[in-house]
DNA sequence: GGTGAAATCCTCGAGTG
DNA sequence: CACTCGAGGATTTCACC
């Protein structure tokens, strides 16, 4: 197991409310030297605990207002790789979880509008071997802090 | 609409891919200076198609190695806003969708065990009006690059 | 959108317990 | 081994063109 103490998790933490924080703030918060910090996030980033950084975006903003999990069943003989390869080569996936029982994968798109939607449902079950979906429509949603794009609950 | 143009889109893609980019690095990449990307960065904040900058973190690292879907079932008087508040009270809920139709949410646990999936779910089967559950655990996952951590699909 | 300069920050080697 | 210190170089930031 990979140790992480109470520091690294206070590093984590501040960095998931500001991934472009400064070391210098945060050796400021956690009462390290700016060395120090830098020293620890590097180390997270080595063993593979800090993945990366990004950018949060508001999709609805740019046009992207719908979002929707369509449940996938597959055909009894169906590997998970071409589940995966299959969902992932349209560009309006924008996650995939294979799932243990039924179904058998979760897919969450992100889309235009209604059109949009009807499309790349159509276009999942033409994938593969696909043997049934079931849309979910996202009307709102919520994520806690730091773990994805804070969304609101209504519409834009 | 807000007015997002190519330039914008280039920049915006750099940051999802690194978020923690230099604006010297994203200058040199789209051929700008230094002071005209970060212009347009602090623009897309003020307007809001940029939400914030985050830290990407291998949740099975640090001991959460199992995550889950819940889809739940309220009474039909509840509202939206006590779904959320509700769900949302527990840690180990990282998101709630609400969804139209049926299920009336989803929601996505992190846990360290299946013990602590049980108790997860138990919580929020006695939280509210919830009339029912089915929970679809995530046996692996893929994720578009820079839109949430990029999970592996396999175990730990 | 570009330039330039001041303030801040990052980075890394050296030293300390 | 993890931390602090300090200096050189890079980056950010802002007023002005």
């Amino acid at each position: 197991m990979i140790d992480v103490d109470d520091l690294d998790h206070q590093l984590l933490r501040l960095l998931r409310e500001d991934g472009r924080r400064t070391f210098s703030d945060m050796a400021a918060q956690v009462g390290l030297s700016v060395a120090a910090v830098k020293r620890r996030v590097d180390r997270l980033q080595e063993v593979g605990v800090i993945t990366g950084f990004t950018v949060q975006i508001d999709h609805a903003k740019l046009g992207w207002g719908i979002e929707a999990f369509t449940e996938v069943r597959y055909a009894g003989a169906t590997p998970v790789s071409e589940i995966v390869r299959t969902a992932t080569g349209l560009p309006e996936v924008q996650a995939v979880f294979t799932i243990a029982g039924d179904p058998d994968a979760l897919i969450h798109v992100r889309v235009r509008d209604i059109d949009h939607l009807q499309q790349v449902i159509d276009s999942l079950r033409r994938t593969g071997s696909v043997t049934g979906t079931k849309t979910l429509m996202v009307l709102g949603s919520w994520t806690r802090d730091g773990w994805d794009a804070p969304r609101t609950l209504r519409r834009p």
